[in-house]
RNA sequence: GUCCCCAUCGUCUAGUGGCCUAGGACACCACCCUUUCACGGUGGAUACCGGGGUUCGAAUCCCCGUGGGGACGCCA
């Protein structure tokens, strides 16, 4: 996919809603593609349609595509949300006066017109097409066809008209795609198709055509479900003798089912993967895996990896499931590599959303996250990970009822609650632990699991985390001590009787 | 229904006629590491949708079938 001459790519969403995973995947290839090359890359927002586009959607979107990093060189700013660039404005709705002026260009040649004719009329007509078993129920042209002058006086009274592209002649269109080779329309696989609607906002398909164009795009990557759009795309094109630009048609994104990626199937916004504690950088770098492969066979890439290796050639156009766990592993993995102190900046606003307030000191975070980030998926793992060093949320939970029924349990509390009364510094190191543990094992005569498991227990309220010698260390002395003393009043007065099976009852007694 | 697209392990994919007894990754299983759980390491199981061609030779090219998806809007 060499190009000559500047490459000028798009991504144009219609705000409606936060920006979907598959509309990132496209806009993430848009970026690579135009950075690979060297060009320039727009954002244009596709608001015609009324009804469903609102401008804080148009933020939401924004917003998203911000935090995935992706910044356009041409469209609106991000926070002003002005018009950056030369070939504004950007939004589709401030373009009204240029479509208005190109649909008269085709009225003008002959080769668009107006429809009188309203939604009840067209639906009736649809349904007799169907009824009659017309195998295409493409709507017949009005007749007769009103003569141009005529319909501008009707429009002059106030009458509303739709404007229809006027497909002439019936042949094959044929398109040279970038990812799937030479495709063939039928010209009549569409009937006349509206540019303007009555309300005077234009139509997807022309606009994009018009603006494209007119920004001066060179290269178009887009899903699937446009394909066969552009068809339409390319009579317009024809018809304005404008220079096409080259397409792209790369496959959509399917749920587990099978099904195109929606709703029903989970989470499909990167805002709610945001919110989840995906990294930006995982979730592009899973989504670029959607139909994209690394040369060198990476599975994880950086940013600036993807942009080196991503030159529009290796776009496969058979659909691809999205997988949750492979995004999970991939966002482990990115992670994992972070720095403490970014991966703490990161986890920092998870944290807080829970109430949970930590020591203030970076070494003390060095040491607990470089501890916790084996075991954190998403950032918001954060949050169970790090409640337990918040003394107000220990308590012993279910999962520690098999050492609860452990003769030896109380032994090992009580040793260890005197062993930490005598320490004599506010924390302790780790072979302050190693040492104390020795005085527990000797003074209740019990090794093993059955000496470990308590101790766990007493520290964090549950029989596995992290291990004891790094997170011991962590929690003050004074901590230390009121975490097994509240374990011990619970194994003499359970207040969460209720909460554990009721098939054992010896278990909290023996 | 019509038109268009697609088809390699469960999933993402490598593979562009011989290097393929089909490679990698996620997930799965086993073992190792570990006085818990993870992380990590090693190994394992699992795929070319079916049928016809073309060719000395086909996962790779062609045809048919099947399956899946998309589009048929005054949505994008």
């Amino acid at each position: 996919m060499s190009s000559q001459g500047k490459v000028r790519v798009r991504f144009a969403p219609s705000p409606t809603g936060y920006l979907h995973v598959g509309g990132a995947r496209t806009a993430l290839y848009n970026y690579l593609f135009a950075k690979h090359h060297g060009g320039t890359f727009i954002l244009r927002i596709e608001d015609t349609d009324l009804e469903r586009s609102t401008e804080e959607s148009m933020r939401m979107q924004i917003g998203d595509l911000v935090w995935l990093g992706l910044n356009w060189d041409e469209g609106p700013d991000p926070v002003t949300l002005t018009d950056r660039g030369p070939h504004g404005p950007y939004r589709q709705s401030q373009r009204k006066h240029i479509y208005l002026e190109h649909a008269n260009r085709l009225l003008e040649k002959g080769l668009a017109y107006y429809d009188f004719r309203t939604d009840e009329e067209l639906e009736k007509l649809k349904e007799d097409a169907a009824k009659a078993g017309k195998a295409h129920h493409h709507l017949e042209r009005p007749s007769p066809m009103i003569p141009l002058e005529e319909a501008r006086r009707r429009l002059a009274n106030g009458e509303k008209a739709a404007i229809r592209f006027m497909i002439k002649e019936k042949r094959d269109f044929v398109l040279n795609d970038l990812i799937r080779g030479e495709v063939t329309f039928p010209s009549d696989m569409v009937g006349d198709f509206v540019i303007l609607r009555s309300n005077g906002m234009p139509v997807y398909n022309f606009c994009c055509v018009v603006d494209d164009a007119l920004m001066e795009i060179t290269h178009v990557l887009r899903a699937e479900e446009h394909l066969s759009n552009t068809v339409r795309q390319m009579m317009l094109y024809e018809a304005f003798g404008y220079q096409q630009p080259l397409f792209g048609h790369m496959s959509i994104i399917l749920g587990s089912d099978r099904q195109k990626l929606s709703k029903r199937h989970g989470a499909t916004s990167c805002h709610e993967y945001m919110m989840r504690g995906y990294l930006p950088e995982a979730l592009s770098n899973f989504v670029a895996l959607l139909g994209w492969s690394s040369p060198q066979g990476q599975e994880i890439l950086s940013r600036q990896e993807m942009m080196e290796q991503f030159d529009g050639e290796r776009l496969n156009p058979a659909p691809a499931v999205f997988d949750e766990q492979k995004l999970a592993w991939v966002n482990a993995t990115h992670l994992r590599a972070l720095p403490s102190e970014e991966l703490w900046a990161r986890v920092a606003p998870h944290l807080a959303s829970h109430g949970i307030t930590l020591v203030d000191d970076p070494d003390w975070r060095e040491r607990a996250l470089s501890l916790f980030k084996s075991r954190m998926t998403t950032l918001a793992d954060a949050v169970a990970l790090f409640q337990p060093l918040s003394d107000s949320a220990y308590a012993v939970g279910e999962e520690a009822k098999e050492v609860l029924s452990w003769p030896e349990t109380p032994k090992v509390w009580e040793a260890w609650e005197t062993a930490l009364a005598a320490h004599g510094a506010d924390y302790l190191t780790e072979a302050d632990f190693g040492a104390l543990q020795d005085q527990v094992k000797v003074a209740a005569g019990v090794k093993g699991k059955h000496l470990f498991m308590p101790i766990r227990v007493a520290v964090i309220g549950k029989p596995s985390g992290a291990e004891l010698k790094e997170l011991v260390p962590l929690l003050p002395k004074s901590s230390l001590i009121k975490r097994v003393q509240t374990a011990r009043r619970g194994y003499s007065h359970p207040l969460s009787e209720a909460a554990l099976p009721k098939k054992e009852p010896g278990v909290l007694r023996d």
